[in-house]
DNA sequence: GCAAATTAATGATTTATTCAAG
DNA sequence: CTTGAATAAATCATTAATTTGC
């Protein structure tokens, strides 16, 4: 129990930093910016894409007052999403209803549906599919280890769903249900929101062919 | 500390639930009290996601499995990203300036600078750096296992990278020279891109419900 | 009753492992 | 065998629940 605190603390050491960036990064400052907006390949110096400060999480830094004052509530950007019932609900129901790891496609529009019942991205749904299996099977092994203890009762597995009488739908019992691999081959693309960020609209701005 | 940010009670439909409450605390009711349907967002029928075949056509379609591979039918255009010289190069001199994570907006332009020399997405930028960094290490180990046998000359420690005497820089030698951890925030979003032609996407039949 | 302090959940990243293309 | 691609496991970090002292 007590360990817990221990990397809060630490937390909380290293949060103070104001701006001493450099000590403990291994990117090398310097080069603030250079400019140049260049025109040849060639070079590449690494300096254009290093740059120092990137846009680090100062949630809350006691001075945030001035900067972007418009909505405060949602959080531009510093916080993590919070998701509201519904769409832990839609989330689980299709989690129950079989789904594991959403390919590209099928985030986007799931993401959009969520979209209306709250703020949330694409990258939100990808990741609570990730934990919520993860969490799952970790429960699932917690519990069948418990039971090893106390075999009473095994055909308690819980089908954990049914719901859907659709053919098989194979519900996957305990045991990491889990296809073994799939392959999936999601596409995805790096989006960079610098600060403002906080439109809706942030989907994919970027498309390959843009430039 | 100062966080208190009053969160905003957005939610509050389910969480009355007045006497449901029982043992388990984390468990949703998960039934949607909000039959009002009113109009606009209504029910969100997963079918709408789930959708056996209406989507991309697969190209086998067969469902039925086989359970061929699926990434089979693979894109004519070419199956994974092909680095040329010019790339890989470029991607281990960043390397060895430091760089292990890019975040996104960094990837971003690593991505525009090499695509230059041949096509290339972000996510391969992305997957490098994570291998790269991964089989370094690896290599690492099992090299300062080898040496382990032999402990002498311990100070060849290798450090991994040194060419900037700037302060600290902390080179972190073997052992994961990694940085303990950084939080990064990268923001992604995923790309949805349509079947224009062929291309992947239809992998995944969204629950395996094709038994 | 209420906030500060703790604890439990869970979102977000990073690391390790695995599979398959070439 | 090398290595790009993808997933699972481990871990960090932040928010909500709870507990606790007033």
């Amino acid at each position: 129990m007590g360990s817990m605190k221990v990397h809060q603390l630490a937390r909380g050491f290293w949060e103070h930093e104001p701006s001493l960036t450099l000590g403990c990064k291994r990117l090398r400052p310097l080069a603030p910016k250079l400019a140049n907006t260049d025109t040849t390949v060639t070079a590449f110096d690494l300096k254009t894409f290093i740059r120092p400060e990137s846009g680090p999480r100062k949630l809350g830094s006691s001075d945030d007052k001035r900067n972007s004052p418009q909505q405060v509530e949602t959080h531009p950007g510093g916080t993590r999403w919070n998701p509201t019932q519904e769409q832990i609900g839609i989330l689980e129901m299709l989690y129950r209803g079989g789904m594991r790891t959403p390919n590209a496609q099928q985030i986007e529009q799931i993401t959009a549906q969520l979209g209306k019942y709250g703020k949330i991205e694409g990258k939100n749904v990808f990741y609570w599919f990730q934990n919520h299996k993860a969490r799952e099977r970790q429960k699932q092994k917690r519990n069948s280890l418990g039971i090893s203890h106390c075999p009473r009762t095994p055909a308690a597995s819980f089908t954990t769903i049914s719901l859907d009488s659709r053919q098989g739908n194979q519900v996957v019992p305990e045991r990491d249900g889990d296809s073994p691999y799939k392959r999936k081959c999601r596409s995805w693309s790096f989006e960079c929101l610098e600060e403002e960020g906080d439109r809706t609209l942030e989907l994919f701005p970027l498309h390959p062919e843009g430039r």
